[in-house]
DNA sequence: CATGAATGAGAATTCATTCAT
DNA sequence: TATGAATGAATTCTCATTCAT
């Protein structure tokens, strides 16, 4: 009466696992982690809150993996863009862009959970992810220190204030992410160009 | 025939009342809002929970009030550097300086609020907050580029930015403000001289 | 130093407690006892909450006594009509529609104590209420059958039904006592014939 | 891949629903609405206090079904009676003695409700209900109207003191209703005649 | 005697988590 | 393994009553 996990089976549990991030990401998008209740994330995936438990030890858990997918998937577009051709400059301005851009889409989560703290153990993980968008742009800023494309500067708080930057303005009640669509592309060329400046900051050297 | 409320039970109200928002805003700045529950505000005010009632409606009340009490005084300080004398970006500079500074000492809750939504009372609340910073920086930046120290940009999206960024570089786990307070001025120097660099942009004027 | 009681002071206690019954008064027959708070009664009395207590050891009490009050003067004037001159037929109508067009006018609160159960100490008060209520009416329909007047019953379950009857008819849903004053007579009239009609009973006698 | 739910699990959620409902009539024939908190309905029910708003959005939700079902039983009998055949009067006595009757067995609860104000939600649905057993009777007091066998009268004015005749009669403390049950015929008949001879009403025709 | 701020025991409702089926 | 009904601790808010001034 050994137990064999079948293929089947295990394919099963994978995707349940996958719809159950999904659900949740999707009501995350919607209403923010204040609104995702288990409940509501067990029927949007199709399945019992009871199910959840089994893939989840907690809510927590749950949430920390939709936050850490999320991310998972900017970052990597971010690394490629950080790792690939063109000037600090360039992959700086490209970088800023890619992300407001996919944030500005949606669903994309990875600027919800940036920008909304909860229980502290999701919060923990928020943290993690903050720092991990930062390195990527700690990254950018150092190769743009070393080749004089950017001034000297304190790489941590530089790149604390980018990810703050577009963050704020894309989530924050201040920036007005509502403008309309027409507008995409001229928000996208603000934030970068915020950055940028920013980071260059060769400042009046003529003067 | 009314009896006179004493000086003595005049000032013990009003140093209630205090108590109660100083309780409440000890408790945000340790753990947030999520974590300030009456009962334990009205105990760290050595009240009890039916006395707070009588000095804040609702929860809700009591914190939007505990919100703006610390972004007035912010306010205040903000604006008499921004309508003072020196150029926009002294001005600018000495604005995030000013703020960062004192968010860094605390229990300074701006920054706190600034970035944790909470029920949609406080949320309210919290995004009109942080228009009326948005509001302080875009009027700097407005001068600035009227008289030319800054380049032309979209000035709702920068002032978007800048708070977003000195938020960041406060609050945010990437630039720790945990480093001890020896790094204060070269924290206060980089984020202000980023958000300087932003708005300037003057950017490879020579080249 | 013996302590005399001035007859000045006599008076103030006399006049405020008929304050604060007067102010509990005006807020039931407002908002029912339901909304009439210690508070809101002492307020309106122009009293303390505190003071409230010195004259009633409970909010229980107090509103005893407001009941019993408001009553009192019900059962003299229903006394009057029912030890008056006149047959049991008249008495009967007289004393309903005497009742009734009090209750209409307001601020009578007879009807209200009478409809809205409470705590159960102010309840046993409301109880003995009805009963003297029900015995104004025991009185007048056992003269009536004395004299022949009215037919044979029990004087107990019709006393309960008269009471019950004019009280719905005034404070009941069903009964439209928001007709409007011109109506008020028609009600009267409605009322007292059908409480007539009831005890009288000579029912089809001819046929 | 939907469990099916088990015919168990259907019965026991429906009988939890009854034992609920039961549970809360219970309660409020023994202390009134204001007794009735959802913990002892819970507790009453075998269930936590959780478990309640499974099956009821809110204790009004609750009340007002355990009012709608007390009362839908008893209207349907009424009704019953009512569109059934014989005289005016014979319906009248026997809608009024079928009321009364099953009153004084209990626990039926339309008289408690009837009787008792509550929270504005709540108070709606009683007004309804009133409202409902009103219909009845100015049904009744219609057909007899027109075949003569009533007087002329104003249809709502009888309706409403025919309803708070019997209420009274029955929950009231004058009648008392804790005379025993070898009383019980005695009262109804008493309460019916009351009410017949004060819609009929042919008072003393030959004098 | 008067004041009214303070008390604190409730009461309703929510929701992550468990466990019998 | 899946289900989803049940749990029950947690939390906000109310209001009669008390007591220091």
């Amino acid at each position: 009466m050994a137990y064999q996990r079948s293929e089947r089976m295990q394919r099963r549990i994978a995707s349940n696992r996958e719809g159950i991030v999904a659900a949740a990401r999707l009501l995350v998008s919607k209403g923010g982690l204040r609104e995702a209740r288990m409940e509501a994330v067990a029927s949007e995936a199709g399945l019992s809150t009871g199910a959840l438990y089994r893939y989840f030890p907690s809510k927590a858990d749950l949430f920390v993996d939709v936050l850490n997918a999320a991310v998972d998937r900017e970052i990597v577009i971010l690394d490629e863009i950080v790792n690939g051709p063109g000037s600090a400059r360039e992959r700086l301005t490209d970088a800023v862009a890619s992300f407001v851009r996919r944030a500005l889409r949606g669903p994309n989560l990875a600027y919800a959970f940036i920008a909304e703290p909860t229980e502290a153990d999701v919060d923990a993980a928020r943290i993690l992810c903050r720092m991990r968008f930062g390195e990527v742009f700690k990254a950018i800023i150092r190769s743009g220190i070393e080749n004089s494309e950017f001034r000297a500067q304190d790489v941590d708080a530089s790149a604390a204030c980018i990810v703050g930057a577009f963050t704020e303005a894309l989530v924050g009640p201040i920036a007005p992410s509502t403008r309309g669509v027409e507008d995409e592309d001229r928000l996208i060329g603000a934030v970068s160009s915020f950055c940028v400046a920013a980071v260059v900051g060769v400042v009046m050297p003529c003067q």
